[in-house]
DNA sequence: AAAGCGGGGCT
DNA sequence: AGCCCAGCTTT
């Protein structure tokens, strides 16, 4: 193991001059510290940041989150992916607001009990905002450690991730938390990155085992590999003459919860559903439906690539020849102007945007 | 412990 | 095509 007062006096020294300056760094209200990290989870900072601005503009403190509409939420979150961090972020609002007095919590283990706040981000929020010493240990700072100290263990399994929180917690001690965690993971995002890092430049090549042993590139390992699965959706798009068209919202503990879709079949491989099926599933909107009251073609396919799933999207326009019509819950009839109000899948709002040019 | 959960960027 | 990103929750 690298020695561990060189290792925080080699990182400190670094970031003294390396600060990345940052949006949300030019607070220290718990609620902004809060938004920044749940935004980041899984999501890199510039693919973030511009949501996070948005997302702060529109709710600005735990009060607004927690009387906004759920619509509305999910919309600041369209297109940014994991959308359960919305979900969670905003009944997290509620709670705070009437059972917390609309106070952010300020220890650690009150904050960690949180939905959507696990170890890294409450080790985030406590040292952001309240200057308590809990280690963050983010992707940059496994790969970091992991590097510095040769493991090559899988990084993916809990007595290594536990060996690598007990190294870093032992570096922080002595060190303003909220500098010694943020120079890491800087550190972590501008010279040790996955692949091709500036060993040239870093200040602790001289101790890394990774690159004295010219493993950078084998570390850090994980043992888990994704399999991805493949989804075949088929979306029917009702062009209607008045221009207001059928949207359905997704409640299913599936991808995509609370979004919303156009009406869809699911079917099991690439075929396209039979007609029975499609018209039975019109049916929900339109009563006594038989196959030939209306016409269909397909418009065009599209593929969205998930961390574990190849989702297959079908499109279809279906013109009505009897257009009497019926709404149900979780459906909508909505104007194709006032469509964008709604939050949708980037499958979909790829395919509206198409239609719309 | 393993699976599920988005979308984008880089190699 | 595969990997990774300021991870967490559910099974």
């Amino acid at each position: 193991m690298m020695n561990i007062d060189t290792f925080a006096g080699l990182l400190l020294s670094w970031w003294s001059e390396n600060k990345r300056q940052l949006p949300w760094k030019n607070s220290h209200d718990p609620y902004i510290i809060w938004i920044s990290e749940i935004i980041l989870q899984q999501t890199r900072v510039k693919q973030g940041t511009p949501y996070f601005l948005k997302f702060v503009h529109t709710f600005p403190d735990i009060q607004t989150l927690a009387d906004a509409s759920e619509d509305d939420v999910m919309k600041a979150w369209e297109g940014l992916g994991y959308y359960s961090r919305a979900r969670n972020l905003q009944q997290t609002a509620k709670v705070l607001a009437s059972n917390h007095g609309g106070k952010f919590p300020d220890t650690y283990e009150e904050i960690i009990q949180l939905k959507g706040i696990g170890p890294y981000t409450a080790a985030a929020i406590a040292s952001f905002a309240f200057g308590l010493s809990y280690p963050v240990v983010d992707g940059n700072v496994v790969r970091v450690v992991s590097r510095v100290n040769g493991i090559l263990e899988p990084v993916d399994n809990k007595a290594t991730l536990q060996s690598i929180y007990g190294y870093v917690n032992k570096a922080i001690q002595g060190h303003d938390p909220a500098s010694f965690n943020q120079a890491l993971m800087d550190f972590g995002s501008a010279v040790c990155v996955p692949a091709s890092p500036a060993c040239i430049l870093c200040p602790m090549t001289d101790y890394c085992m990774a690159n004295k042993d010219q493993k950078t590139q084998l570390i850090p390992f994980k043992a888990k590999k994704v399999s991805r699965k493949n989804r075949y959706y088929h979306y029917f798009y009702l062009d209607r003459p008045d221009r207001q068209m059928i949207i359905t919202q997704r409640t299913g503990s599936d991808i995509w919860k609370k979004l919303y879709e156009l009406p869809m079949v699911e079917t099991e491989d690439e075929s396209v559903p039979v007609r029975g099926l499609i018209t039975q599933k019109l049916g929900f909107w339109f009563s006594h439906l038989k196959d030939d009251d209306y016409i269909m073609e397909e418009v065009c396919r599209s593929r969205q690539v998930l961390t574990h799933r190849n989702v297959y999207g079908f499109f279809y326009r279906i013109v009505m020849i009897n257009p009497a019509i019926k709404i149900n819950k979780g459906q909508y009839l909505v104007e194709r102007e006032k469509v964008s109000n709604f939050a949708f899948p980037k499958i979909i709002s790829d395919y509206l945007k198409s239609i719309d040019s």
